[in-house]
DNA sequence: CTGATGACTATAG
DNA sequence: CCTATAGCCATCA
């Protein structure tokens, strides 16, 4: 598989991911079937994010935060994005156990967080 | 080819 | 929670 199938492939299981859910770069990568590339869709995002509407911003570290500096303008778009969703972020941090895109069992057993304040 | 560089991650202290 | 280390993968000087 080339570079241009990887990249492919990382940007629809992005798109993939639902409204008010967020996931893990490598999450994505290993959904893309391309386990340890976390760093790739990265570069894939940056790479992709002028033109195409991709929810780019459902894309988060593993520790559930913000990739970007908390000054950065990108910081601010992601996290206003992600608040227009419902999704809560408290210092620039995404409660993971509680967001996170389980796509299988997701389908079925999950219900929209309609919530907002523990 | 070599080394540095990231929208990364897991593991230790 | 924080820092330090070591992997990781594609790109670039």
């Amino acid at each position: 598989m080339d570079h241009a199938a990887r990249a492919r492939r990382i940007l629809e299981t992005v798109a993939a991911i639902p409204e008010g859910r967020v996931a893990s770069y490598g999450q994505v990568a290993e959904l893309a079937g391309q386990p340890r590339a976390a760093r790739l869709v990265g570069r894939v995002l940056r790479d992709a994010d002028s033109g195409r509407a991709i929810p780019w911003y459902r894309v988060l570290r593993s520790s559930g935060h913000i990739a970007f500096p908390a000054a950065s303008r990108e910081y601010r778009e992601q996290e206003k994005r992600l608040m227009a969703e419902n999704v809560r972020v408290t210092g620039g941090r995404v409660d993971m156990s509680r967001y996170r895109w389980q796509p299988d069992l997701d389908e079925l057993l999950w219900k929209p967080p309609a919530w907002d304040e523990a």
